[in-house]
DNA sequence: TCGAAACATGTAAATATATATATGTGACGA
DNA sequence: TCGTCACATATATATATTTACATGTTTCGA
């Protein structure tokens, strides 16, 4: 017999507002909107977008990742981050779209 | 001439993120989930399905209409709350299914 | 007009997040 | 192997959020 991991309505709630978090800040709603439809960037190219320093980037990057909103893959010298989820970009459309109005 | 006030696309975000940060709380994600479709609910009404104090729920939905999540309407002694923007239960669904996933 | 029902607000302490700056680490090329 | 590019992490302070509990306000019916 198989413990299936039923979270808890609750539980569920705790874990979707943890990875809302997340995203609720400026820069990383950016960088969420910046990673649509599968891009991949590497934090170099995200600073110099944002025009932000490196390790304030660096530093909302690792939020991102810890709470599974991103992935990051190395490639030589550069690390490459995307959307772990990439349907995460409806949220950025749907919050901006709801402030505009 | 009139003044637009077309907002930066920094302005934008920080208004963006203040709504988003406004859900994202496990407490007030639930609220929003049980709006969705335009329902009306009173708060003896919500704090009973949530199974909480009064007072707590009062306060969430304090900080859901003073940052333009929800709107409210008094008739008689109830106080009917629902969702500013119907949309935003996307963000509920959207946000479970990536957590579950 | 008094009391109770329904809701809102205030306060304080604990905890979490934000921001800035400094330093550390891994990979590659010369 | 040494230097540098690309990135990550550490640390400290400021600020915001959470939580719990107490008290205040508005409305209506008796």
């Amino acid at each position: 017999m198989t413990m299936t991991t039923d979270r808890t309505e609750q539980e569920i709630m705790e874990e979707a507002a943890a990875m809302l978090k997340a995203v609720a800040h400026p820069v990383r709603l950016a960088i969420v909107g910046m990673l649509e439809g599968g891009v991949r960037r590497n934090v170099t190219d995200l600073f110099g977008a944002l025009g932000l320093e490196q390790a304030v980037v660096s530093h909302h990057l690792a939020i991102l990742r810890d709470r599974g909103v991103l992935s990051q893959e190395r490639e030589g010298k550069h690390v490459f981050y995307f959307l772990r989820h990439p349907r995460l970009t409806e949220i950025v459309h749907c919050v901006k779209d709801c402030c505009m109005a």
